[in-house]
RNA sequence: GGCCCUGUGGUCAAGAGGUUAAGACGGAGCCCUCUCAAGGCUCAAUCCCGGGUUCAAUUCCCGGCAGGGUCACCA
C-alpha cells in the first residue's frame, strides 16, 4: 500500500509545515539544570474543585521550587465541554489562592512563545504529525460506526476478551487500498487510529516520580488519535503538546496511569523523549461508609467557590493542601511559623501514594490558626472583603465603621493576651460571631437559669454602679458586690463549700449579666464587651433584659 | 471481569530488618478561669490476613482479602 499517497488523501491540508520546522519553532527551553516545566491542562468547563487546586499546587511548587516554568494549557478538544468564560474563571480561582502561571492561555507574558495554548488552535501541528504517522504506516483510517464499535465491544464482553480496538478486532486495520478509497469516495466519516506495534503480552517497568516502579503492559490498542472532526484525542494532543511545549514533568491524576502505555508508545513512535511522570493519588471523600474520588459532578460543595463563599482564609486552604502534598510540611510550618510557605522545600517524590480523605476539621484548624496570626486590622480587611462580596446589607453597614470592628476584633482575637484566641475559623462564621455587637443584629436569647427575682436583683445591682472607666479588676469587684447583694456567693470557693447558703455563685451572676449584654451564655471577656458597647448601650441592654425577665413570669 | 495502583490509630501520616511505632487534626481528662475559647499537661487509639526468608518481619518476597482507578471519536 502506498501510505504516502494515503496520507495525502486523508490529510490534504495545504498549510502544514515540514516536521523539522516545528522543532525549530518550539526549541528546547533555556533553563538551568534541574528546572522543571509543568503545566495545568484543564478542559474549559471552568469548574475548578479542590482536587484541581491540589494538583495545580503540586505543579506550581514543582516548577517554582526548581526555578522552572508553570504554564496553562487549555484542553478544548472536546467541543461539548466548552463553557464561556471558563479560562478566566480558572485563572481567577487559582489566583485567589495565590497560584499564578508564568505563561499560557490568557496569561500576558513574554514567555508565551510555545503557544497557541488552546489545543483547538493547534490543529495543524497535530495533523502534520498524524499525517506523518500515516505515511510511515503507523496510523490508518477507521470507518467503523459507533454501532459497529458497540457490536465489537459486546462480542468481546461475551467472549470474556479485553475490550477495545486491537488485533483481530481492529477490522479497519486491514482494509485494502481499494476499500479505503471507495469509503473515502462515498464520503464516509473516518477517524485516524494508531497502528499499534505493541504486543499486549509484553510488560516492562516504568519509574513514576510518585509511585516508584510501576509495571506497565505494552499497548496493543489501536487508539484513536484524530477524531472524525480532525481534532486529536487527549492521548495524541498530550504527547505532541508536552513535547513541543517542552514540559519536563507531567503531574496528573492516577486515573491516567492506565493510559500511560499508550502515551509512552506514542512518544517512541514519534521519536520524542517522554517527560517524567508523576501520577498523584486523588483526593477522596467518604460516602456511605466507603471512600470515593472527589468528583466534579457529584461534589459541588468542593468547588473552590464554596471555600470563597464560606470565607476560608485562602492561604489556609493552600497550607492544608500542602500538608497532604508533603506530610512533613506541617512540621516545617510549626518550626517556621513566620516563613512564607513557598520557602518549604517541596519534593514531588514525597507525595503520598494513597488517596487521602478530605478532612474539613483539619482545614478548619489550619484556617483558624492562620486567621489568629493576623492583626485586628488585617483581619478586619479580610472579613471586610468577604462582606463586600457575600455579606448582607447590614454586614456592609457594620463594616463601614472600621474602628469599631477593629476594637471588637482585638477582643475576639485576644490580641492583648499572650495567646491568641482562635474563635474565627472563616469569614462567614466570623462575621456572624460578632453580630451581637450591633443593635440591628443583636438577637438575644434570654435563657436565664434563675428566676425573675435573682435576675432582676443582679442586673439592677450591676447597672446601679457601672462605670466604663473601671478596669477589669474593679469591674469584677463590683460584679462580686452585685452578686452578694442579690444573695449569690461572691467567690466560687465559698459557694462550693456550702452551696445551700447561696442562690448561686459569682459565676452564675456573671452568666446573668452576660446573657443580658450579649444575649448568649458564652462570650469573650464581658468587661471589655461592655466597654466596647459603651455605657449607654450596655445599660439599655440590661434594661431590656430586665423587662424581658419580668414579662417571662 | 481483565489490567493497574494502594493498604500503619477515627483522619492525615513519619518510620527502620531489632524503636517505648514520631507528629498533627479529632476524642477524653486535668489545670487555668467570670462563661466560652485559647493555652499548658496527661490519656486512649494503628502496623489487613496467611504463608515464606531471617536469630529477628509492621518493614523484604509470595498468595489472599479489602479499597480505589481504568477499560470512549471525554479529558
Amino acid at each position: 500500500m502506498d501510505t504516502v499517497k494515503l496520507a495525502n488523501a486523508l490529510i490534504p491540508d495545504g498549510d502544514l509545515l515540514p516536521l523539522e520546522e516545528y522543532e525549530k519553532l518550539y526549541p528546547p527551553r533555556n533553563l538551568p539544570e534541574g528546572a522543571q516545566v509543568t503545566r495545568l491542562a484543564p478542559s474549559p468547563t471552568g469548574f475548578i474543585h479542590l482536587g484541581n487546586l491540589y494538583s495545580a499546587l503540586a505543579d506550581e511548587r514543582a516548577a517554582h521550587v526548581s526555578g522552572g516554568v508553570f504554564y496553562l494549557r487549555i484542553e478544548d478538544t472536546d467541543e461539548k465541554r466548552k463553557v464561556e468564560g471558563a479560562v478566566e474563571s480558572v485563572i481567577r480561582s487559582l489566583d485567589y489562592f495565590g497560584i499564578r502561571f508564568d505563561e499560557g492561555a490568557e496569561i500576558s507574558s513574554p514567555l508565551n512563545v510555545y503557544g497557541p495554548y488552546y489545543q483547538r488552535r493547534r490543529a495543524p501541528i497535530y495533523r502534520a504529525f498524524a499525517k506523518d504517522l500515516i505515511a510511515r504506516g503507523y496510523a490508518y483510517p477507521c470507518f467503523c460506526t459507533e454501532e459497529q464499535l458497540d457490536e465489537i465491544r459486546k462480542r468481546q464482553t461475551e467472549e470474556k476478551q479485553t475490550t477495545g480496538y486491537y488485533g483481530k478486532y481492529a477490522v479497519c486495520r486491514n482494509l485494502t487500498e481499494e476499500q479505503i478509497y471507495r469509503n473515502l469516495a462515498e464520503g464516509k466519516p473516518f477517524v485516524i487510529r494508531l497502528k499499534s506495534p505493541g504486543s499486549g503480552a509484553e510488560k516492562f517497568i516504568f519509574r513514576d516520580e510518585i509511585k516508584g516502579e510501576v509495571s506497565v503492559t505494552e499497548n496493543d490498542q489501536d487508539v484513536v488519535i484524530l477524531k472524525s472532526d480532525g481534532i486529536p484525542t487527549y492521548h495524541f494532543a498530550h504527547v505532541i503538546d508536552d513535547h513541543f511545549m517542552r514540559t519536563t514533568l507531567v503531574i496528573r491524576g492516577e486515573e491516567w496511569l492506565s493510559s500511560l502505555p499508550v502515551h509512552l508508545q506514542l512518544f517512541r513512535i514519534l521519536g520524542f523523549k517522554p517527560p517524567k511522570y508523576a501520577h498523584t493519588c486523588s483526593l477522596m471523600k467518604t460516602e456511605n461508609g466507603g471512600k470515593r474520588k472527589l468528583s466534579k459532578r457529584k461534589d459541588p460543595e468542593l468547588s473552590l467557590d464554596y471555600y470563597r463563599k464560606a470565607g476560608y482564609f485562602p492561604l489556609a486552604v493552600v497550607k492544608y493542601l500542602m500538608t497532604l502534598l508533603n506530610s512533613d510540611f506541617e512540621e516545617w510550618e510549626n518550626k517556621n511559623p513566620q516563613e512564607d510557605y513557598t520557602r518549604f522545600k517541596f519534593r514531588i517524590n514525597k507525595m503520598g501514594k494513597s488517596g487521602a480523605l478530605f478532612d474539613l476539621e483539619k482545614l478548619n484548624d489550619i484556617s483558624r490558626t492562620e486567621i489568629s496570626r493576623l492583626s485586628a486590622e488585617e483581619c478586619c480587611d479580610f472579613l471586610g472583603k468577604w462582606v463586600e462580596e457575600f455579606g448582607t446589607q447590614a454586614d456592609r453597614a457594620h463594616f463601614s465603621d472600621r474602628e469599631y470592628i477593629t476594637q471588637i476584633l482585638n477582643l475576639v482575637m485576644g490580641t492583648s493576651g499572650k495567646k491568641r484566641r482562635k474563635d474565627i475559623v472563616r469569614a462567614e462564621q466570623g462575621v456572624r460571631l460578632i453580630d451581637y455587637f450591633f443593635d440591628d443584629t443583636f438577637k438575644p436569647e434570654y435563657c436565664f437559669r434563675f428566676g425573675k427575682e435573682e435576675v432582676l436583683a443582679v442586673l439592677s445591682a450591676v447597672s446601679a454602679d457601672y462605670d466604663p472607666a473601671d478596669d477589669n479588676t474593679v469591674w469584677f469587684c463590683k460584679l462580686k458586690n452585685a452578686a452578694a447583694a442579690a444573695g449569690f456567693a461572691s467567690d466560687t470557693a465559698a459557694y462550693k463549700a456550702d452551696p445551700s447558703a447561696y442562690k448561686g455563685s459569682v459565676t452564675d451572676a456573671a452568666e446573668i449579666l452576660r446573657i443580658a449584654v450579649t444575649g448568649m451564655p458564652n462570650s469573650p471577656d464581658l468587661c471589655t464587651i461592655m466597654h466596647i458597647l459603651g455605657k449607654q448601650r450596655s445599660l439599655a441592654r440590661i434594661k431590656a433584659a430586665m423587662l424581658a425577665a419580668e414579662e417571662a413570669n
